[in-house]
RNA sequence: GUCCCGUUCGUCUAGAGGCCUAGGACACCGGGUUUUCAUCCCGGCAACAGGGGUUCGACUCCCCUACGGGAUGCCA
């Protein structure tokens, strides 16, 4: 059996958008299972929307996520000679030919033809002309009259193309250098890939692929055409929608393991497990179970799934991940006696590693403001914060059993609810009614800064 | 317009003719645990686009319609 070839071919016009993280994950995968190679090819032939910037993009983040090519990747816009040394086989074969129809003389036909009810397309005008290269032709295939060609996708079965549909699409452009679909397939062929796994919205390109295939002698490839990731109104996810660039996401503070877990679930499942890390997919996904309508892209699964990664990790990890979103904060993790208690209580505050971040404030930047509706609900005077200042500032040892002991004999002694008591101190603490346990809170805080704290708050009830 | 692809709860999906009183997950709502919040646990809401066939029987097969998407570039 052949070994298999996938590949991911993205132009770098672009940041890397999620969508083509999930297509460079399902060819990644793909080739994993089968033992075989994944490759990366910049297809960089569009010069005026390429940029250095976007592929250097591309390629850290596929890197960073863990999606890495088997080989170095390679550039088109740095194998021309292979394209044209392909493109002189096809004229010398007599399956190119050189056309001279200005583009303005090609609108006007598309224009007449959507006018008459036809298909807009090259009708193929210039093909018995036998003209020469000159600054005013492009190289077109030409495309076989009758018959049809057959795509057997993996994931749709078979697709049939009257060739009567297809025009003779262009092979290389005026200025001489090579379009998309013959650098796509050359380049296939160079590289040795044997399954072309890409979005559906490729499939009207792959009859004509196969054309440039046959003309050159290039053995048939394997297909798999992905439903594509939409946006909330059913169209191709985009800016509009929502965010769509990885490094986005990484900064939102989303782990990579859930990113590409919520990707790998879009379209595809396996019984009723929803958590899948990439090692799973290596042994569960199947490239055959692929759904075929387009799906939903939903942030909140993705929130979900967050939390669920995000749980799954020792405390190690997790302050390793939750670092570098501190740091941001100017807060530095490690200058607090009791870390690994905090983040042990705080690591399931918030569905991603920002808002954690967010939620670690209190404990180690002053209050920057109080919940006002907590302070109207629990604060309508100071008495109870003054009364447990005082006991605060005589309680010797600050540990959390002679807290809550504390806190248990003032609120049993004065007859009051739990909350009553408890709520206006987290208040002044957090800023807000959202703390674990508040003896915990106390003790964790110090002693200091916790009267520091209470003080603040009675002034500001106070004034 | 033409060609191609698609259509199960709000969303992601299970479902290969009887296992479907259509299952799971997220979201949402309610309850429990938690001195608060979050986590966690329990419960609830909610879908086969429509119409024709085929069949004893159709979410599953066929046809039509509707709707959505993609392609129709000297972009990729």
């Amino acid at each position: 059996m052949k070994k298999i070839v996938t590949r991911f071919a993205p132009s770098p016009t672009g940041t890397l958008h999620i969508g083509g993280v999930r297509t460079a994950l399902f060819n990644y995968v793909y080739a994993k299972q089968n033992d075989g190679l994944f490759l990366i090819r910049i297809e960089d032939t569009d010069k005026e929307r390429s940029s250095k910037e976007f592929e250097k993009n591309i390629l850290d983040n596929l890197s960073s996520i863990g999606l890495n090519p088997d080989k170095k990747p390679i550039n088109q816009s740095e194998r021309n000679e292979i394209y044209i040394k392909a493109s002189k086989q096809l004229i010398e074969s007599g399956k190119a030919y050189w056309c001279d129809c200005s583009p303005e003389t090609l609108d006007e036909m598309r224009k007449e033809q959507i006018a008459s009810g036809k298909k807009p397309m090259y009708d193929g005008r210039s093909r018995n002309l036998g003209l020469e290269q000159s600054e005013k032709t492009v190289l077109r295939l030409a495309t076989p009259e009758d018959g049809d060609i057959v795509v057997n996708d993996i994931i749709r079965g078979e697709i049939i193309f009257k060739n009567s549909e297809l025009d003779d699409l262009i092979l290389l452009r005026s200025d001489g250098s090579p379009t998309y679909h013959l650098c796509n397939v050359v380049d296939d062929f160079e590289q040795g890939v044997t399954s072309v796994i890409r979005g559906e919205d490729h499939i009207s390109n792959t009859p004509r692929q196969i054309h440039i295939q046959n003309a050159l002698g290039y053995p048939q490839l394997e297909y798999a055409h992905l439903p594509l990731v939409l946006g909330t109104d059913k169209k191709r996810l985009s800016k509009r929608h929502a965010a769509t660039s990885l490094e986005e996401y990484r900064e939102e503070g989303y782990l990579d393991s859930a990113i590409i877990n919520t990707l790998a679930r879009l379209g595809w499942s396996k019984g009723d497990n929803e958590i899948f890390y990439l090692d799973d997919l290596i042994k569960d996904f199947n490239i055959k179970e692929v759904q075929k309508a387009g799906a939903i892209f939903d942030i909140t699964k993705l929130d979900w799934a967050n939390s669920q990664h995000l749980a799954n990790l020792s405390l190690d990890e997790f302050k390793s991940h939750l670092r570098p979103f501190l740091l941001k904060n100017d807060i530095d993790i490690e200058n607090h006696r009791y870390v690994d208690l905090l983040i042990n209580a705080m690591r399931s505050s918030d569905n991603t590693l920002k808002g954690i971040a967010k939620s670690l404030e209190p404990y180690y930047k002053n209050i920057k403001s109080y919940d006002n509706r907590a302070i109207d609900k629990f604060l309508s005077d100071n008495n109870i914060l003054i009364d447990i200042k005082e006991l605060l500032l005589n309680l010797e040892d600050w540990d959390v059993d002679s807290i809550d002991r504390i806190l248990k004999t003032y609120q049993t002694d004065n007859n009051l609810p739990v909350p009553k008591v408890n709520q206006p101190i987290r208040i002044a603490l957090t800023g807000s009614t959202k703390s674990p346990s508040l003896g915990f809170t106390l003790c964790i805080l110090g002693k200091d800064l916790s009267i520091k704290r209470i003080e603040e708050l009675i002034n500001f009830i106070g004034s």
